[in-house]
DNA sequence: CACCATAGTTCGCCTACCCGAACTCTCCCA
DNA sequence: TGGGAGAGTTCGGGTAGGCGAACTATGGTG
């Protein structure tokens, strides 16, 4: 047990986050993609961990969590986003800045650190970007939430989550007021050319596939 | 150049420490001590930096930083105490219980952070135990202080620095009101049995060799 | 001045990670 | 049903950093 290594928590937290938006599983090559590793190195790394106990992987098959290795995957995604949250509210960073300075502090903090500082940001349910921070039980609010690109023409909606994937999109956002909470409506679905219209406030912002895709709202009734 | 590791980190924060208060200088029996490794580790290592033109050492002789040592050095302090400054301003962590999770904490965090931090706690010029910052320009304020064990009986002084290496004989410090900012008075010095009766505030404490030593003072005149 | 305790160094070895190159498995399709 | 293409694994090798055991230099003392 001992504690696990920043490499270790990493390849968890991934395996983990392959199914919270999409549900593609993970495999080797999307692990080594996500994780910016060789295939290789992946493959390694996946052996280890399984031999540590904390996944569940027979050669050629597909990857998985053990209890344990879940566990400490959900720590890891607790403290991210609370660390995300902190550097929002207390040093004033964009919601477009936070991604890598968590990814490197994640591994940093102790437990101790982490529930004093939920304690102070008054236990949040969410991180910048809307994301669910995991209880301490791991538990993980999950908002009832579906993706902007998949609304109906016409439909109404609340923002309440944008995939952080892309910082530069995060930027045109913010600019556009496309944040959290913001009520949005779509306007027109232009299926031929792949792009939703949609009211955001006064106006009116014309976004592409991936862009839609990347936010997600929630619907009342 | 790039980025230094942790453990290289350690080692010039360490060299650099060693000359702080006492000035012993560090041989690689007293930095082994430090860094809590063996001495052959620790002969290795400083081969290693002496080969990366961070520090200055002739086998059998002595060890020194480089100019470029002394500023990673240095960015590595002000990070450890403006991280000590903020967990016992922003989370409330007592002045016992810092020194550790900075130590982690001092690697982990970018210059970006670190320069919003000071920002946000108010540029401060020393640690919750009253070691200097040093400034981003490698400045570092050195109070005007000296030993409370080396002060004449009568004399009076402010309580301007505790080392920070013992956290029980913290506790106990905080306990009988020597804090920061104190002001003490030496009533005798027992030199036969090695102890000084200290008053601070009310009351009078008795402190032996050591935890004297812990303590500095500023004296007025 | 020679000697030896002590400090410092070298040596072989270990773990955790990472890599590219070469090999192997799976599974779909002709 | 028998290839392949592509995904996955294995292999040899590299780096950083650590360790104990064995060796060597330094310098104070008889």
């Amino acid at each position: 047990m001992t504690t696990l290594t920043p490499a270790t928590q990493d390849y968890l937290k991934v395996v983990w986050a392959a199914r919270e938006w999409d549900d593609d599983g993970p495999t080797t090559t999307a692990l080594a993609a996500r994780l910016g590793l060789s295939v290789s190195s992946v493959s390694d790394g996946v052996k280890r961990l399984t031999a540590q106990g904390l996944l569940e992987h027979a050669p050629y098959g597909s990857i998985g969590l053990t209890d344990e290795g879940r566990d400490a995957a959900l720590a890891v995604v607790r403290k991210h986003r609370l660390i995300e949250t902190f550097l929002v509210e207390y040093l004033g960073y964009g919601w477009d800045e936070v991604h890598d300075e968590a990814e490197v502090l994640e591994h940093a903090v102790s437990d101790e650190f982490v529930e004093r500082l939920a304690a102070r940001l008054g236990h949040p349910e969410r991180d910048p970007h809307g994301d669910p921070i995991p209880a301490r039980d791991g538990t993980v609010p999950r908002p009832a939430a579906v993706r902007l690109s998949a609304l109906a023409e016409g439909a109404r909606g609340v923002v309440a989550r944008v995939s952080d994937a892309e910082p530069a999109l995060l930027r045109y956002f913010a600019q556009v007021g496309l944040v959290l909470d913001a009520p949005v409506r779509v306007l027109a679905r232009r299926e031929l050319v792949g792009t939703v219209e949609v009211e955001v406030g006064e106006a009116a912002v014309s976004l592409g596939l991936a862009a839609a895709d990347a936010v997600w709202v929630t619907t009342e009734g």
